[in-house]
DNA sequence: ATCTATTCATAATA
DNA sequence: TTATTATGAATAGAT
């Protein structure tokens, strides 16, 4: 039997494998040669890395440590542009300007509450005015003062708190920005099956412990 | 002069690099390996790939083909688990909460009315008591039908950013699927220092063209 | 950044 | 997919 001796490593040419087959295979060698490099990077350097990876026949595979979502939420919050940015930017501000709608929205319905009680002063005090002139019986002044009062009070707290969330209404607009229509979701001409789950890591040389990873190996 | 025989490429062991410097060196020697290796396998396969990559120091480095964004936000879409979840139910809440805030505005607007009337009565009844009562107070109709149009205006503003708001918020909703529970937004502890915009690449056999790079090389 | 001597990755093949 | 092997590439250490 003759030796055949393999030739070896090849060099390529950088460019689309077109065979379809040996397009397989090397992907399947390389994505793992990859994340093998940033499952070293990580240990040697103590970084924290995120890959994914969209192969042609539509599948994902990912890698991540300590995971892919943690580093991809950190990514897009620190990176306002394009799509995400104003997605997320809105998101911010939407839950601020929501939250403190709420609060006062709570605020003036207790005013409101309020005034509503103090209204049934006002409510009686007409309906005994219609039965005789007010103005010359024993009046309940102090209740006048009282329906006087609460109005002072209506002008003054929903009044300002009106001021407040309008204000902030602005700002929110103005934040948000013209309405844009905004667009959601990109979606992808592929096929999505989602790569099997894989944790921790095995045939990586040193101790690394990546707790999350989609279709390594 | 004496040649100088470099000891070569030396084994080593895949843990943790104290020595900074040394660090330094080698996680820039090996992230640009691995930013090469992930082009080269765009180019070869026709993937498409996103890497991030959170340094030690706080800087970001990205690789993307065709870029980051549109791969992350691919990720996330068909992964609705974890962090990202954690958008949807917030998404979700908000949706519900921002129902409620519409319908309470609603009514507490309903209700201001009411009390701007009962208001006018008043104010109605101070007048023709004007001249014999001492406690007539700066209330006018005036200011209340300022009030009126300030709560108008409110309505009409914070009225239209609200069914702004719903009909995003539905339509992700929609597009994002179901919720299942998630935890909260994550805060590394880094300072983050952005890292340079880098477009195109060089230093890459072959002719490739990635759109979108952060800290090559 | 540049230079080797080495180790490592992987193309071809089975 | 896994295994083999000869070779091309990446890179540790030093400059």
């Amino acid at each position: 039997m003759a030796k055949k001796p393999s030739m070896g490593r090849q060099k390529i040419k950088i460019a689309k494998i077109e065979v379809k087959n040996h397009l397989q295979v090397t992907f399947s060698k390389r994505r793992s040669g990859l994340f093998k490099k940033a499952s070293e990077l990580c240990t040697l350097c103590g970084v924290e890395i995120a890959i994914i990876v969209f192969s042609p026949a539509g599948k994902v595979f990912s890698f991540g440590h300590p995971n892919v979502e943690l580093i991809v939420e950190r990514f897009l919050n620190l990176n306002p542009s394009a799509t995400t940015n104003s997605f997320h930017l809105m998101e911010a501000q939407r839950n601020v300007t929501v939250r403190e709608l709420n609060m006062q929205l709570g605020q003036i319905l207790n005013e409101l509450e309020m005034e509503r009680k103090r209204g049934e002063a006002l409510d009686q005090m007409r309906k005994s005015n219609q039965s005789h002139y007010w103005w010359e019986g024993p009046i309940d002044k102090h209740e006048l003062e009282q329906l006087q009062d609460a109005i002072q009070e209506l002008k003054k707290n929903v009044g300002g708190q009106v001021a407040k969330v309008m204000s902030q209404v602005a700002t929110y607009s103005l934040l948000l920005g013209p309405d844009d229509g905004g667009k959601d979701g990109v979606f992808d001409q592929y096929e999505i099956k989602p790569g099997q789950v894989f944790v921790g890591s095995n045939a990586v040389v040193g101790n690394n412990n990546f707790g999350y990873c989609h279709g390594f190996f």
